[in-house]
DNA sequence: CCCGAGCCTGACAACGTTGTCCAGGCTCTA
DNA sequence: TAGAGCCTGGACAACGTTGTCAGGCTCGGG
């Protein structure tokens, strides 16, 4: 059933259109349309017309429509693990920041580390056609979005590098950042350091127990089986594995936490132990700089990745960049007492 | 210069389109929409070379051509303040959480608390077509929205109210909050009570500040104006006032912090005091349990205000639901050490 | 053997915008 | 005063998809 078009603006749920407001400012589809845009050629007198026009009617432009017609969205997409990890706040955040300096929007989602729910969610993102996708990956496989970069969408990975396929990534330093921790545990005469960690097959995970292992190997101590923990997740997990490390034989004097997660757990076992034990975590938490001790932790500057990221891809959108790179950006130790504590025995 | 059609979908930065799919597979262009679209009457033959061209092709739809055609485009908006602020992060986690549930995609951004920088970023969510929003107002005038809402756009508003225009509402009992903080630290002996709080043109600062005075009245306590700090924002600002009512004349032994990151900062300016002052946040703190003393708050639950609203806004899109309403979720008192300390003279 | 019913399939218009192109009226100059 | 050029405005197609509708095919029953 047709609608007669000069009810249909004022049907609910319907909006006017370019068309509606040319009819009532009584000019052409495209006056209304330059005039929308800034474009030149239209005098103040139409002009003012159109304005008036636009205004009775609420008239916004359908950027559906716009978008089909220019191809570009000027929108991008932002695929993390979880928005509530203080982690991705400041990171999301930068991101966001360069994204409106390029006049852009951000559309972002969460893969809650399920490598299928990332896959549906970025090719979501590409349906729209956004112009460029900023993945923290779940999964490691990302043959899925060949096509995606062959039509030029701008991708940049962040914190791991993508898999099976060849594409830019700016993530931290982590060997080298745990490395470093670790051997601020040792070098206050620890030799005993334990470690609890992600599963090793996220990548951040791996690179940083290759650190805790390459920092026990540099000076010589061999490393036993019981010290490690991997692929705990959950706070009881962490608690559990945490206890074991402490009371177990071979107690450890120790502990290097391989994310803020983990950190923030050990603090609690640790707050209900006796026995002083060193901590260094991975990544920073609020608040460290207040507890007793202050916690140390090797930081990466969340908002400089992001920063660096986004910045990356709109150089690929401009053209300025085509080689895909690896970009490592350095971690900081930051020492305030929990890994300055000597060993207890 | 017209494209030859065949070659369109090898040129770099095209797409190929169900046009391009339903040549190579030698069927009409409707068939390959049905094939995509899951729809019925199509002979599995024809379904299996329509998806084999897809694949080969690497084809995915255009959602921007569907949304122009079928009106809807299965995203909603959200405008927060700040990302990086940790209450943010759970907020916008729930949203998208039930956005999700819904089928719907997120976008976000944020206004970073200017009022001109809301309106237009609601305004580009809205030429976007989403089919909703959800708004944590900077500014306190929404006339601007009226032809969005008449237009059918659902809009929920959190945090705080809408101004001039009447809209749906999910917020704390910020009043109601404030006052239970304070009357907690008059329960413990205290009189002279300090309060550090944003601009009161922010609607949750007033309330807050509201609250403050209410419980005061009620236990028949004057109020010194050098006992209110309002309009502080930034830690530095926020520093020197609280320095100012420690060591002022008629100095506080109690200090009320407006919202989380006016009680960091309190805490941090505490640790430098020998006095024993005590102390009560609005917004729960990350650790806050770790410190010493633990963190007396006043604790809004932002996953449940998100969800909530989340949840309002889809209802609104059902047509279940069509007045505004204003919901206020209660706040939780939790007592932990700082809020219990006695007066210290 | 023929006809109708039912199932597949495809042609076509429409969604709202922008790019192209042309027409008409104006001004300016020779 | 006429011609050239400029400025303004509008008609029209195209972007890629989906809803409508009609045509052709097969199969079963009369």
């Amino acid at each position: 059933m047709p609608q007669p078009p000069l009810r249909s603006a004022a049907r609910y749920g319907t909006r006017p259109t370019m068309k509606d407001v040319a009819a009532r400012a009584g000019v052409g589809l495209k006056t209304v349309s330059r005039v929308v845009n800034g474009e030149p050629g239209v005098t103040p007198e139409t002009e003012r017309r159109v304005q008036e026009a636009i205004d009775a009617l609420g008239f916004r432009r359908n950027d559906s429509a716009r978008v089909l017609r220019k191809g570009r969205t000027a929108s991008i997409g932002l695929v993390l693990e979880d928005l509530a990890d203080p982690f991705y706040g400041p990171l999301s955040r930068s991101v966001e920041e360069v994204a409106r300096a390029h006049g852009a929007l951000l559309i972002n989602g969460s893969s809650a580390e399920d490598p299928e729910r990332e896959q549906e969610l970025v090719l979501a993102l590409c349906a729209r056609r956004v112009d460029g996708l900023v993945v923290i990956p779940a999964g490691d496989d990302h043959r899925y979005l060949e096509p995606e970069l062959k039509a030029g969408v701008a991708t940049v990975f962040v914190d791991r590098p993508a898999g099976h396929i060849d594409a830019d990534v700016v993530l931290s330093d982590n060997f080298g950042g745990a490395r470093d921790g670790v051997a601020h545990l040792i070098a206050h005469g620890h030799r005993r350091i334990g470690f609890i960690g992600d599963m090793p097959r996220i990548h951040t995970a791996a690179e940083r127990l290759r650190g805790y292992r390459a920092a026990m190997e540099d000076a010589g101590i061999p490393v036993a089986g019981s010290w490690m923990s991997l692929g705990v997740t959950g706070p009881e997990r962490v608690r559990r594995a945490a206890e074991e490390m402490l009371t177990g034989p071979d107690p450890v004097t120790a502990i290097f936490a391989g994310n803020n997660r983990v950190t923030v757990t050990v603090i609690r076992v640790l707050a209900g132990h006796a026995r002083r034990v060193a901590l260094v975590g991975f990544d920073d938490i609020e608040l460290a700089d207040l507890l007793q001790p202050g916690v140390t932790v090797v930081a990466q500057d969340a908002s400089d990745i992001g920063r660096t990221a986004a910045e990356r891809l709109f150089r690929q959108l401009d053209g300025t960049l085509v080689t895909p790179e690896r970009i490592e950006l350095p971690t900081r130790l930051i020492t305030r007492g929990s890994g300055e504590i000597p060993p207890a025995d």
